[in-house]
DNA sequence: GTAACGATTATCT
DNA sequence: GATAATCGTTACG
C-alpha cells in the first residue's frame, strides 16, 4: 500500500503534508480524490481522473520556467496547498493545485472530472451551457471542468486544504479510487510541444478507460506506484 | 509601448 | 484533421 496514500481519509481534507509534495509525487495520488466547489446553489462534488504534473525550474513545460516569479506565477512558489489559475487563450480558465515547498514552484493540473452523482452532474451541465453529448464534452479538458464548475481567476490563490471555501479537495473512498479494473497509466503532457526534451516525460496521470479522460493515448503505461515512496 | 503567443475548445471539412 | 476565437502575460526596447 502507498504510504502516502495509506494516510489519506475518505470525506476528509487531504492532510497538510500532501501539498508539501513534489508535483511529480502528488500527480497520480490525486486521481480519485474528490474535488468539491461550494456554489450559491451548493456543493457539486467530482472526482479527479487526470491530472498532469508540472514541477520545478528546470521543467520547459511549466509557466515557472527558469525560475519566472512573474505576478502570475507568484503563488506557484509558494508553500503548497492552493490553486493556481489562469486564463488561456483568452478564453479558457486552467485549474492547478500548488504543492512543494516554499520557493519551489510545482503545480498539478487538473485535466478532467467526473461528477460523484446525477446532481452533480446536472449542475456541472448547467454551468457548462452547451449540450455535452458524451463525458469528455462535460468535463474532460482543463478548460470544459472549469467552466463546468464555474472556477474562474476569481478563485486563484485560495485554499484548498480545508473545507467551506469555495473551492476545496478531500480524500476519495478507496474503493471508488482503487476500483476492479481501475489502473493508473502515465503518458506525455498534452500542448506542450515547445517544452524540447520535457514534451515527452510522461507526467500525464489518469485512470485507463475513464470516460471523462480528455485525450487517450496508446502507449500510455502504467503508473508503477508506490515504489521508493517515503512515508509522509 | 507593443508584438507574439499560449498547460484549449468548438466547429467545420 | 484544420482552424478561428480572444486576451492576459511576457519579453523586449
Amino acid at each position: 500500500m502507498d504510504p502516502i496514500l495509506k494516510q489519506i481519509k475518505p470525506g476528509a481534507p487531504l492532510p497538510p503534508a500532501f501539498y508539501r509534495l513534489t508535483a511529480l509525487e502528488a500527480a497520480p495520488r490525486l486521481l480519485g480524490q474528490t474535488l468539491v466547489r461550494r456554489t450559491e446553489e451548493g456543493d457539486i462534488r467530482c472526482r479527479i481522473v487526470e491530472t498532469e504534473s508540472y514541477g520545478g525550474i528546470e521543467d520547459k513545460g511549466s509557466h515557472a520556467y527558469g525560475g519566472r516569479r512573474t505576478a502570475r506565477t507568484d503563488i506557484m512558489f509558494g508553500p503548497g496547498g492552493t490553486a493556481y489559475i489562469y486564463l488561456i487563450y483568452g478564453m479558457y480558465n486552467c485549474l492547478n493545485v500548488v504543492t512543494g515547498t516554499e520557493g519551489d514552484p510545482q503545480a498539478v493540473l487538473i485535466r478532467a472530472v467526473e461528477p460523484l452523482s446525477s446532481a452533480d452532474e446536472a449542475a456541472m451541465r448547467r454551468y457548462r451551457g452547451t449540450a455535452a453529448r458524451k463525458p469528455a464534452d462535460l468535463s474532460g479538458g482543463p478548460g470544459k471542468l472549469c467552466r463546468a464548475l464555474d472556477i474562474t481567476k476569481a478563485l486563484n490563490g485560495l485554499t484548498l486544504d480545508q473545507p467551506g471555501g469555495p473551492l476545496w479537495i478531500e480524500g476519495g473512498s478507496m474503493s471508488e479510487r482503487f476500483g476492479a479494473d481501475e489502473v493508473i497509466v502515465q503518458a506525455p503532457r498534452i500542448g506542450i510541444a515547445y517544452a524540447e526534451e520535457y514534451a515527452a516525460k510522461p507526467w500525464r496521470f489518469y485512470f485507463r478507460g475513464n470516460p471523462y479522460v480528455s485525450v487517450i493515448d496508446k502507449q500510455a503505461e502504467v503508473w508503477p506506484g508506490d515504489a521508493g515512496v517515503a512515508d509522509i
